[in-house]
DNA sequence: CAGCTTGAATTACACGTGTAATCTGTTTGC
DNA sequence: GCAAACAGATTACACGTGTAATTCAAGCTG
C-alpha cells in the first residue's frame, strides 16, 4: 500500500493520537499546513479506501485510528531509499552525513552510546 | 529540480559513466530494466529538458552527461528523509535500523571507524 | 415540519509520471 | 538518386496526487 507525501502527513497527526475526529485533524493541522478542510476529508477518504485507517462511528461522525504502525511505514521508506541510494547499507549514509553535514557532536555522542549497546545485546 | 525514480535510474546509468548516447544508455540498461527503447529515449528527454543532463552533438546523435552532481541529488534525498521521518538526526535513524534490520558486524565495525576519524578530524 | 447546519461522499481538474508509439528528418546502401 | 534505417522529437494516454468545491444525508432549531 502506497502512502502519498500529503496522506503521510494525516498520518503523522493520527500517530501522535488517535482516534480523532476530522476537525481535529484539521484543527492538529490548522498551525502546520495551509490546506483547506476539504483537503483533509479527502485525505482521510483516500487513507480510509486504501486502508491505512479504520473509521469508527460515533454518533453524526467518524473517529479515524491508523490501521498501520509507524515503524512499519519509516521502516518501508528507509529501506527503500537506503538500497536506492547506498547500496541497502547504513555505515555510507552515516559516511555521507558526516561529509556533507555537521554531525554534531550530541549526534556522534548518541551513535557511539548506540553502537556500544548493541556490542552489548550482541551474543 | 525534481528527478523522478524512473529518471534516476537513467541518472545512475551517466553518473556511473559518461558521456553515453542513447543506444549506450539503452544497452547499460538492458539487463536491469524492461523497458522498451522509445521510454528511454523518452527519460532522456524529460531530464534534457529539466537540465538535469547534457546533450553534445556526435555526428547524427547526441552524447548525455549529467549535469547535477550524484551527491547533491543524494544529499537532497537524504535530508528529506530524515527531515521527513527522523526529526533531521541521523542517531535516530540508525537506531531504527539497529531495532529492525540487521546491522552486520562489519556495518557497526565500519560505523565504529567513521566514529573515530571524525572525532580526529574535529577541532 | 421546514429549513439550517454539519459531516461525509462524490465530483473536479490540472499536473507529473510511467510507459510507450508514431512522426520527421538525416544518413547510408544500393 | 531513392529507399531503408535510424536518431531524436512529438504525441499519447492512463493513473496517482495535490488541492479543492459541490452534493447529499441526517440531525438540530425555531
Amino acid at each position: 500500500m502506497q502512502i502519498s507525501d500529503a496522506e503521510s502527513v494525516v498520518m503523522e497527526v493520527l500517530w501522535a493520537r488517535s482516534p480523532l475526529a476530522s476537525d481535529e485533524v484539521v484543527s492538529a493541522l490548522g498551525q502546520q499546513q495551509d490546506w483547506q478542510e476539504a483537503t483533509i476529508k479527502t485525505l482521510l477518504n483516500r487513507l480510509l479506501n486504501k486502508g491505512a485507517i479504520s473509521a469508527e462511528r460515533d454518533g453524526r461522525r467518524y473517529l479515524y485510528s491508523p490501521l498501520i504502525k509507524r515503524e512499519a511505514w519509516v521502516s518501508r521508506q528507509s529501506e527503500n531509499l537506503l538500497d536506492r541510494l547506498f547500496g541497502g547499507r547504513v555505515a555510507p549514509l552515516v559516511a555521507h552525513f558526516s561529509a556533507h553535514r555537521q554531525l554534531s557532536q550530541a549526534d556522534i555522542d548518541e551513535l557511539r552510546r548506540l553502537l556500544e549497546e548493541i556490542d552489548h545485546d550482541k551474543p
